[in-house]
DNA sequence: CTCTCTATTATTAGGCT
DNA sequence: GAGCCTAATAATAGAGA
C-alpha cells in the first residue's frame, strides 16, 4: 500500500529493511491495540529483532508474564488442541488467497505468526508489588532450566544469539 | 477503512464484534507473517477470544515454547530495560497520533500491546520429538508454580476464566 | 538514520446471500 | 454465523529534507 507493491521476500536493502520494520511494527501493534479495544480483549507482545539488544515488549511485563503463564499452565492436550485449530485457521488464510489469485494476481504467502490475547475485561489490573517481585523470583528459579531447555533447542535449531 | 470510520470503543453488539474480530486477527495475522518474511525475523503469537475454547497458537507450539523460553531466560534487569524500550516506543505512538490530531481529527489511543518475534534465520529449525517431549515434562512441573502465581494474580485483578 | 509528505495499495465496515 | 462484494478509510513505499 505505498508507492508500489512489495514483493513478499526478505527486503536485501538493509537500510529500507530497517524503516520499514520500524513503520510495519508500529503499524501492527497500532492494530493490536484497536482488535483489544474493539474486541474486548486483552493482549501482550514482544518484539525481538536486532535493531534493539533485547525484545520489546507490549504493554508491559506484567500482561506478559500473566498472559505467559496461562498458556504455559495449559494441558498438553489442550494445546494440541489449539495447534488444530491454527493449521485450520492457516488452510483458510491460504485458500483465501487463492481465490484472491483466481480473481486477481495475488500471491501473498502462508501465515506463519501469532499473537496473544486473553479475552477477558480489559481492566488494567493493578498487581501488586509483592506479585511482582514474587514472580520474578520464581522466574529467576525457573530460568535455569529454561535456558537448558532452550540451549538445547538452539542448537538443535543451529541457532546462535546475543 | 470501511464503509464508516470505527469508534475505538467496545464494539456493543456481539455480532458484528465477533466478525470484527475474525477480519481484523486475520489482517493481524497476514501483516505479523509479512514483518516476518520482509524482515527476517521469526514470530509467534497465540489469540486467546471467547469465541475458541482455548487459544489458538501462531505458527506453532514449538515456536511459542521457544520464543516464550527465550523471554522467560532473560535476567530480569533486562527486562527492564526492555519495559524502557517499550514505553519509548509507546510514547511515540502517542506523540505521532497527536500530531496527526493536529492536522485531522484523529484521537487514537494509547497502544497497549505487543508481538513476539526473533530476528534470527527463519529456517523452521525442527526440533527432534524427545526435545519437545522432555520441554513438557518440564512444563508441567513449572505450571504448578506457574498456575499459582496466576490464580493470585487473576485474584488480585479480580479475572475468573474458564 | 529520522521525520514528513503523498501517491498507491491494503484493509475492512456494512450490506446482502 | 460464514462468505462475498465494494465503497471508503487506513497503512505504507518511496522520495525529499
Amino acid at each position: 500500500m505505498g508507492r508500489r507493491k512489495v514483493t513478499h521476500q526478505l527486503i536485501s536493502d538493509s537500510s529500507t529493511r530497517r524503516v520499514t520494520f520500524r513503520k510495519r511494527k508500529d503499524g501492527l501493534l497500532k492494530k493490536l491495540n484497536e482488535l483489544t479495544i474493539l474486541c474486548g480483549l486483552r493482549a501482550c507482545a514482544i518484539i525481538y529483532s536486532d535493531y534493539k539488544e533485547g525484545p520489546e515488549v507490549w504493554p508491559n511485563q506484567r500482561e506478559v508474564r500473566v498472559l505467559l503463564n496461562r498458556l504455559s499452565a495449559l494441558p498438553v492436550e489442550k494445546q494440541t488442541k489449539y495447534m488444530m485449530d491454527q493449521k485450520d485457521l492457516m488452510n483458510r488464510m491460504i485458500s483465501d488467497a487463492e481465490k484472491k489469485l483466481e480473481k486477481e494476481k495475488i500471491h501473498s504467502r502462508a501465515m506463519e505468526l501469532g499473537i496473544i490475547a486473553s479475552s477477558e475485561d480489559i481492566d488494567d489490573a493493578d498487581y501488586s508489588e509483592e506479585l511482582i517481585k514474587a514472580a520474578d523470583v520464581v522466574e529467576k528459579r525457573i530460568k535455569v532450566i529454561r535456558e537448558r531447555i532452550d540451549a538445547l533447542e538452539s542448537g538443535a535449531a543451529d541457532i546462535d544469539e546475543e
